[in-house]
DNA sequence: GCATTCATACTCGGATATACTCTGTCCGAGTTCTGCAGG
DNA sequence: CCTGCAGAACTCGGACAGAGTATATCCGAGTATGAATGC
């Protein structure tokens, strides 16, 4: 899984959290990573239409719904793709002993197994928002961590 | 994910179904699929212990054990590596208003939700074993897949 | 006829090239703020 | 003092290289078979 995911929810963290729009160069300083690899990323979640984007002296991105509404799943789907990981090259039909086309009205069980289980992966990943991640951080670092944020974006 | 994943799986399928030793360029015919790349990854399921490999000239793979104790998720791991998809870069202790390593006794928020996926997925693939593969097998191209098979092999 | 030996053919296993995607970077198009000149 | 304008600085967006991994391949080590040979 790529790491710019990583780096796209942890953003969308600090964006629920912006008062107005922040630059990518700030983001990628508030987090220690490299400015303009993040800044592919967030095009991406632009082209999604998870943010939304100013250009300007005082632009920056934005998140286009409430923080409750954006899922990690599709913080996830927008950065890596919405291809699943598997893909069934049909290897039954191949070779000298070939399931013919017209027996494979379906998909052949293994692909049937590999869908469940990447299915259950976003059902898991869509439960939880980017309003549910500010809770945790304020539970885990503590409550002042958001307005000492808010307070190194303004400065 | 790597498409060995699926030969393997349905290399596990013909194996179970197999009377003895398969040789590897035997699967690769049968699934029509490279000979060479196909036993590097059969050297995977060897060393993850999945299958016995006999050399000599009836040599082969054999499954270790029972196909109703093999689960998919076995294969997965072993052709894939057993390394979450998800590595935490712990982001949130760079920058200029780190959360220092003290206040972060658990894995922070993010990592927490992906870890939560991944276990769905594998909980997922864990429930299926290779038995109830070759099962899906016969209900959807036919009992005599197998039969016609193992006569192929001998063959 | 039977045991032994040897050549052979077949198997697996690891070491070796190539293609593709992820990672990282750069520069151009566009927009807003600011300073200044003029009325 | 207010308004209009021009310049500049800052923003995003897409086009451009490098590294790491997945893909594909080859050849060497090892073993059971089978035939040939000697008794």
């Amino acid at each position: 899984m790529s790491a710019g995911v990583e780096w796209a929810i942890h953003c969308c963290v600090v964006l629920s959290q912006a008062d107005g729009p922040v630059p990518a160069p700030r983001l990628a300083e508030f987090h220690g990573i490299s400015r303009t690899y993040l800044a592919k990323h967030l095009q991406a979640l632009s082209r999604a239409g998870l943010v939304s984007s100013t250009e300007g002296r005082v632009g920056g991105y934005v998140l286009t719904r409430p923080a409750d509404r954006v899922t990690v799943l599709d913080i996830v789907l927008a950065v890596d793709g919405s291809e699943p990981a598997f893909r069934c090259t049909e290897i039954r039909q191949n070779g000298p002993l070939p399931a013919g086309p017209e027996a494979c009205t379906r998909p052949c069980g293994v692909a049937r197994v590999m869908h469940a289980a990447e299915q259950a992966w976003r059902a898991s990943l869509k439960d939880v928002t980017v309003a549910d991640l500010a809770e945790s951080v304020t539970a885990d670092v503590g409550a002042g961590t958001f307005p000492a944020l808010r307070d190194w974006l303004a400065g």
